[in-house]
DNA sequence: TCCTAATCGAGACGGTACGTCAGGTCTTCTT
DNA sequence: AAGAAGACCTGACGTACCGTCTCGATTAGGA
């Protein structure tokens, strides 16, 4: 993914010494590595990270215009791929995009960086705006398009409420992940989900074709 | 609701001057009318707000550890009262526990507060345990409550996860009110989940009696 | 000596609880303590002073309006008694007046104290004048009379300024004790300046009776 | 005079903002308007004088330790010139000598300050030693000098002890200006005091020569 | 023997200043 | 020009005292 830096250089032609690459990822992975060891957030600061990455503070300034700003570069460097979803069935989908989300909230090394992270960003408006609509909306349209297709495919009831539907699906997977902080989400969890859900969902004749 | 200190004043007799509770409610009042007027959480210092509440700042220290601690107390004071449950149903009971939900994440006057506040003190580990210990875990205990009821009576089928359909119920109307920030969730929202989501899972049999 | 108190206690008939004279004694004697175990000026509060003393704040601020105050009854406890003057001749007194002045400005237990407490008194008008009306005055008027009375009796010219000749005796122990902190004045000292000074001021005939 | 600085820049090759002169002027003469606008020495907070000159407190904390290192700048500044010596005769330059004394001891504008802060820094013996090391102790030996030479010269007696002579035609100077503040010495004053003293201090024979 | 009133230790109270730290901006020299 | 370094102003941090003010508990008279 590009880190497409917010404070864009110029638009002209380049003039004067180019910025270094090596910079940008230096600040980055130091800021991970120490959220990696545990430092709080609250004690991260700007000249912590310029101290860490042996770097001026005017040379983060010149790239992010304030901490949560870089904190969305670090998030999106640090967050595991999105599934390729395998099209068999929609319940077969559906188990990959939860599974997916799942583990996203396990406490693996960088998962719990991300969880702290995430909780932090949702204070700061302008910032939540920016990450989620970079990184959560288009998740969830994917997520949609999947439920969509089932319905126009005939696995779901037309009348269903899509969009309803996907909350309930991911609810209560954020529902344990993210605010009861449980952290060892059992392993059948998704399909167990989707196994309740889909049950009264099912239309009442088959559907004409799998997808 | 008592707002038993975190600082105990002293544990022996009584000595030397009490404190005074009007200051208490000053300070707490204070920090809320600030989060009224919009001031956004990573201004509202220890130092204004005892400018506000018209109080030293070491009598807050007095009190409280620190900020997180103080928004707790503050949480507390402002938390709508839990509701009646009317008992004539599991699904009117349901309905009552969701829409007092869906109404904590609605935007009127305090509820952007206790939004906004909560959402911070996700990232307070420490601080986090306790709002979930003194306000969380018995708003769930009472709707788990109310599910295992349900299922005593018939009204649920006997192998239903009563841990995992609570937060299927619940899970989504969080998604919708603290992750995206939506603040006007539709009225007619938790019928619709509920109806969505009792449909599968009524015993065969009719319950023997309405609790 | 009185330790007459800075606030009155009342002036009608004695009517309450009279003030405790040991209380009195504790915060003084305390105070000297702190001193005497090397506690800097600036580390010497009222708080710490109460502390020490195991006494009530509003009990010493009953007594003395503040810190400097106090000092200046600490000191009045603490300073040696003013010697008894010989009065064998004017050469003989002032050797004791000046030997005198010069312990005060030894490094024994308590003179340490006096120095410091002293040299700080004199940045605070009020007190200092305070200290120079019951303390020095009294001392230089004792000085002046010596020098007045040799006058009278022809022991000195008479047209010595006996006030500038008392500070020419004065000045230079001072010079040494309070400005150089010397701290080891050599014995003899006290008679090497009279024996320097009256070497000149002798009147041309011999005194016509020693006094 | 060169303010050098008590915390010093850096060791190695000059890196980073110099620090501005601009803003060390500002903090010394600030400090000095406070004092010439009377503000007792007891009120003069960092904080206020960070705020009258215009500069964060942490500016002044990067240049000296505390307010007592401050003042010895201040004073240092403030300070007026040492004169310059006639050399026509002892009696000539002793005269010239205490009669700066008199006048830094008199209440002009500036002469006030001095005379506090001097007082005050007396109480703090680390600062007192700096002070005395760079400024009070180069004014006595040159008064030293002036006393032996005049005793290589013959104006003085062989076996007069110049320390002890130094102190005694010092001494009452100070013991008017400091001790008895008052503030109005008279103008004849330091040629009463060498006169007076050097009476008995010539040499039987005449000086060879004067110097 | 009670009553009144000032005292006592204790500690809360609104403030002010402390010395430190971080946020952002700016200047200097080096690359 | 970009970069590292670090000075700069601002303002919050948490602590310590200031001098005042309640508390409950004494400790004396005077009724």
């Amino acid at each position: 993914m590009s880190l497409a830096a917010p404070h864009p250089p110029h638009d002209g032609p380049t003039r004067g010494r180019p910025r270094s690459e090596a910079v940008e990822r230096a600040i980055i992975e130091g800021t991970m590595k120490l959220l990696e060891d545990g430092v709080p957030l609250s004690e991260l600061s700007i000249e912590r990270i310029a101290r860490t990455a042996g770097v001026g503070k005017a040379t983060i300034y010149r790239r992010w215009r304030d901490k949560e700003e870089l904190f969305v570069d670090v998030l999106r460097t640090a967050e595991p791929p999105d599934p390729e979803l395998p099209g068999t069935s929609l319940r077969d989908d559906l188990v990959v995009l939860l599974e997916t989300l799942r583990r996203r909230g396990q406490a693996d090394r960088t998962s719990a960086i991300l969880h702290n992270v995430r909780a932090q960003m949702k204070s700061s408006p302008k910032i939540w705006a920016a990450y989620d609509s970079t990184v959560i909306a288009p998740r969830r349209r994917a997520g949609l398009d999947v439920l969509r297709r089932a319905q126009r495919d005939g696995e779901l009831r037309a009348d269903t409420d899509v969009e309803l539907l996907y909350d309930i699906l991911v609810g209560p997977m954020l529902m344990r992940a993210v605010l009861r902080r449980t952290a060892d989400l059992p392993e059948g969890l998704a399909e167990q989900i989707v196994d309740t859900l889909l049950e009264g969902l099912r239309p009442v004749s088959p559907p004409t074709a799998p997808h």
